[in-house]
DNA sequence: TTCATTAATGAAAACCTTTTCATTTTCTTA
DNA sequence: TAAGAAAATGAAAAGGTTTTCATTAATGAA
């Protein structure tokens, strides 16, 4: 691969001279500018993004670090696609990793993203106090968080409005005249979750409706298998749920699978909300009626956050929530006499 | 953050040697590299690995490039997860490139890829005879396709039988007794459509029946709306198909919503066979009857093939077929009177 | 024409490693 | 104890850029 060195020598002027026609910054004069391209094109010669990071680094790599849990969940996909625009748009790569939920992965990432100079992170942190996030704000490497917060620290965010997601799905299947809504949910990994959950215990109390911890089943929200066993326990119940909503999209799709298998008819015998618009909520019989987040906005915004970063870095930190709407569907209806 | 000058400093031993205790290579004094080890982690420094690598290069950077076509398919997801299991397993990083099927921004990440030094790169080619292949076959960096070929080059490649897809996919619906066997397929981007496509009229002829050119239907394959807009057309059509072959997972998507939107049950009055084993199969009523695609270890092959070439550069290219399967559920069933 | 100013260019340092080659130290063996 | 071999270490170059500072060339004013 050709380099500065060749360039310069096949157009007659120094390196020096070459590098100003690469970043168009000095005056050079418009007729050797005019040589060295040409002899840029003839050589096709590329800047080593390598060097030119080793040498300038603080936010110039034109590269984006982006750490997610789980790249086959579509609610990810989707908000990798909203960053992954915006970032082809300023001419960035994104260096995507997968952290599988794991925070040992997680870690290792976040080091090789730090010693890859990125301009930016982004990233649902699973370390909440660990010093590894704190070494690399110490770096001034912008760090943008998105769908979870980052405890303590003071750093951009865009999260959605969790509580009032579970308050919104609760409420429409409490409208329907359901009295025994189940939730699945999950207790470990993170807030949203359980805000979530807040939500939902919300609006059942607001509506005089006791919270029945028969109803909260708490699990992996991985694993949809996990899921389908779960809500086959509560169809079994004595007195089981007659909706229920499920926190995420990997565990709605168990719960779809478990009511199948039992032959329950949706939404006549039982009434199901999920989390979460994915692409085949409209395939499914009945169509799903779901809470939607706004994942590939949340994709944008984070990826704009970073730029205003970038731009500059000075700019005090800000926190977005974004709201999540009720999506009605086919899936919930009046619950059986 | 640190470096190896600080480091050195304090262990009170030349940069050399820390390098050397870095890198574990050359002989070094037990006692001076315990010594040395101990100052790194007081520090916690790490290596750069941007100046390793511009160093180095040449198959040591510990990247490793992936361009996808789109990442919200869950076919490449998959594939994703697969190589990324992989790549995590022997330290490397992945650098992922959602391309969109879009020539430009093929290019773009290519350039980047190759920029970065990044010791090999994955990808179903876009660019068939691109010089851009060709500028980075020449730099030595290895390539590994997946899903397509790469026309003349050759480089290794792990790719599913499309044509036996096709063609389990068709007789599985002829052995339920349709003759009306409509196709959702696709001309424009690549062979994999076309293949799928001539296992299908492989099929239909071997059976003595006759390609009907009004149920081949070629659209775009990353719109499900479009397939949507054809399934509808075939529905509508006067002597109507009694089953239909979507050859990728949004066309799948698109032709279920049409079906229900048009109120025929399936598989009573009409039957779906789908291509690629999605989460959400299953799920649906009737569950799903779909040819599997191995994308999880199509991405482990893939990333191995990578690995293989790591460690022996001068490996011969090879190309591994993997084998489409049927996965029966209830989705195909026989024609209506 | 001469001096002052501005425009255009270049030399060399810097970024942080790895690696080659040379040097010093330690250990063997005669 | 000396000489030779092996082990341990270090100095400096190289990798491809950007950037600072200095120098040369061109322009304008007096």
């Amino acid at each position: 691969m050709s380099n500065l060195k060749e360039v310069a020598k096949k157009a007659n002027v120094s390196i020096t001279t070459v590098s100003r026609v690469i970043n168009g910054s000095d005056k050079v004069n418009p007729k050797t500018s005019e040589r060295v391209k040409k002899v840029m094109t003839m050589l096709d010669y590329q800047p080593n993004r390598v060097a030119q990071r080793l040498r300038t680094a603080n936010g110039r790599s034109k590269l984006l670090g982006l750490i997610i849990p789980d790249i086959k969940n579509q609610f990810y996909s989707n908000i990798v696609r909203g960053i992954e625009d915006v970032a082809y748009g300023n001419d960035y790569a994104v260096i995507l990793c997968n952290s599988d939920e794991n925070p040992n992965k997680e870690r290792f990432y976040l080091e090789v993203l730090k010693s890859e100079s990125v301009d930016g992170i982004i990233l649902p942190p699973i370390l909440q106090f660990g010093e590894e996030i704190e070494n690399i704000i110490k770096t001034g490497i912008p760090i943008i968080c998105f769908d979870r917060k980052l405890g303590n620290k003071n750093v951009d965010t865009v999260v959605i409005d969790n509580e009032m997601g579970g308050y919104i799905a609760t409420s429409h299947l409490i409208d329907k005249g359901h009295k025994q809504i189940a939730i699945l949910t999950s207790s470990i990994l993170f807030s949203s979750f359980s805000e979530r959950q807040k939500g939902y215990e919300r609006a059942l109390k607001e509506n005089g409706i006791e919270v029945d911890k028969r109803l909260i089943r708490e699990g992996d929200p991985r694993s949809s298998d996990n899921a389908k066993l779960m809500t086959t326990k509560l169809i079994n119940l004595d007195n089981p749920p007659t909706a229920i909503f499920a926190t995420n999209n990997l565990m709605t799709l168990g719960a779809i699978e478990a009511i199948n298998e039992q032959n329950l008819k949706i939404p006549e015998e039982i009434s199901i909300i999920g989390f979460d618009d994915v692409s085949w909520a409209k395939a499914i019989t009945p169509p799903l009626t779901v809470v939607k987040q706004p994942a590939y906005e949340m994709g944008l915004k984070a990826a704009e956050l970073f730029f205003r970063k970038v731009e500059d870095k000075s700019s005090e930190p800000v926190e977005i929530v974004m709201e999540p709407s009720l999506i009605i569907r086919q899936s919930t209806a009046s619950p059986p006499k």
